[in-house]
DNA sequence: AACACCTCAAGCAAAGTTGTTTAATCCTGC
DNA sequence: GCAGGATTAAACAACTTTGCTTGAGGTGTT
């Protein structure tokens, strides 16, 4: 029978415990193991929700039929030109308007930007709905 | 080294082929295995997708301030009142006003609700930003 | 009836994950 | 500078998940 998370009992109680502002001795004592342990186990939970999210990603990227690649270099500032045009190429519509595409893009990719370049490579993912992802 | 999303390489692969079209069949040909193997590759990779959309439900309502049981025979109608007071409680003003609270519970949990009294327990859990999730 | 497409169940070796320990290390506030 | 809290790394047995097979069982369309 497989689970049906990707969280264990153990994971998901500590969490609990620890959104309760409870301190990982404590949690320990109450779970009767010790500190170092519960330290484990809530890096894993935390480590597995990581994971889940970027799963929904990665699905709905490989779902949509639209997705851009930014390379290194690309200025910003033209994606949602490029985008726009692709949807239309696909028979969609785009949900958000220029300004919020540039900021989806700041919010999810800050980290790979460096003022309006990418630094780093990255996915736009157009959704069927007209949703925007980066990925 | 862990991965870093609950879908294989092969899961992923046998999705995204999936979603431009394509047969089990020739999905097998073309990853040289058998129709059988990508029928399960397939079904563990949607399995994982609804697990990891669980998951992340899982997390949000372990973080969460607020979370309301509804039993077996309660009137849905008499929600919003509950989940406004409790909110109240708890000084978070709720994203939703009743009509959409009431459309949420509908999406979220229709198939345990015969007309506007629940067959099956479930929960209303309220984020500390204000959203409105069924768990 | 034949065909194409998909599903199911049981089984298996290889790979990955889990809870746990022990002992050392890092911060942060006082 | 020390106490309290959190983190780290390595190791391990127990357990779960993976890709794969074989063979039988479904639909639905021609």
């Amino acid at each position: 029978m497989p689970k049906d998370t990707f969280l264990t009992e153990a994971q998901a109680q500590v969490l609990e415990l620890r959104a309760k502002g409870m301190t990982q001795a404590k949690i320990a004592r109450k779970l009767r193991t010790s500190r170092a342990n519960v330290c484990i186990l809530e890096r894993r939970a935390r480590e597995n929700i990581a994971r889940a999210e970027r799963t929904l990603k990665l699905a709905a990227k490989l779902r949509a039929p639209v997705v851009l690649e930014i390379r290194q270099g690309d200025d910003i500032l033209e994606v949602p030109k490029r985008l726009f045009k692709a949807a239309d190429a696909a028979k969609i519509q785009v949900k958000l308007g220029t300004p919020d595409i540039i900021t989806k893009i700041r919010e999810g990719a800050g980290d790979k930007l460096h003022g309006r370049s990418a630094t780093q490579s990255f996915d736009v993912v157009l959704t069927s709905n007209g949703e925007v992802l980066i990925a």
